[in-house]
DNA sequence: GCCCAGGGGGCTC
DNA sequence: GAGCCCCATGGG
């Protein structure tokens, strides 16, 4: 049972975490695309792989001219397979788009705008019924493009916070999602800042799996936690 | 050469 | 439901 005092407690340590974060990387500008039919692409795309490499991914879709939904949704496959070759997993992330292509285009005509006017609950659980889109790629979807107010949590996230003592480790998806929109405020921006800089916490010197960090800027977040 | 990256699905037991 | 395996390229 968590006490009103301890709630307040972990409020504060949550936005401890974000300033700290905030004031040593600043604004992450994220998602980093230009329309929001690229942050769904790149969503897809970025799926176990670095950020680099979806870049590469979706230059070539641009140099072809595809970045379009009825554009993708037509292309030949084994074009787009080419196309986003250095994104990895090209054949499974080829179909996967696809797919989704179909999905944007028989439920909502591929019109971005109209998806979003549908109500987040609804939108999340048609999404998370296309092959291809677990939770963290639907919420990205939902925050980075829909401007939805929903946390998206990660590998880093749970890694990070586990560290902190925030988190036991064993959680699931749904768990610490729960967790971090229980106690931050219900805000659009910062959970789209929060989780940018979590994975630039995490891909700037956190990205070893081994149980502790040897000289990261965690360390400092640990070590002001435990003050 | 080895490890890891802004996950997700399918299979086994 | 937890524990594996697969997907495949590119940078450090």
């Amino acid at each position: 049972m968590i006490t009103k005092m301890e709630d307040k407690k972990v409020k504060a340590q949550l936005l401890e975490i974000y300033n700290l974060l905030f004031s040593k990387y600043g604004d992450q500008h994220w998602w980093p695309a230009n329309t929001k039919f690229e942050v769904i692409v790149g969503a897809l795309l970025t799926q176990f792989i670095s950020w680099k490499n979806v870049v590469k991914a979706i230059d070539n879709i641009k140099a072809s001219n595809l970045l379009d939904v009825h554009k993708l949704h037509e292309c030949d496959i084994e074009l787009l397979k080419e196309l986003i070759r250095p994104a990895g997993f090209f054949n499974r992330k080829a179909s996967i788009l696809k797919s989704v292509m179909t999905f944007l285009v028989e439920e909502y005509e591929g019109d971005l705008d109209k998806m979003f006017l549908t109500s987040l609950d609804v939108i999340r659980e048609k999404l998370l019924k296309v092959k291809g889109i677990g939770p963290e790629t639907a919420d990205s979807i939902l925050l980075y493009a829909g401007m939805k107010e929903i946390f998206v949590v990660d590998a880093y996230t749970m890694r990070i916070f586990t560290r902190l003592g925030l988190l036991k480790g064993d959680e699931k998806y749904h768990q610490v999602q729960e967790f971090f929109m229980k106690y931050l405020p219900k805000d659009v921006d910062l959970y789209n800042q929060y989780h940018a800089l979590i994975v630039k916490l995490g891909s700037d010197c956190c990205h070893s799996k081994k149980p502790k960090c040897d000289k990261c800027s965690l360390q400092d977040l640990c070590q002001h936690q435990a003050l």
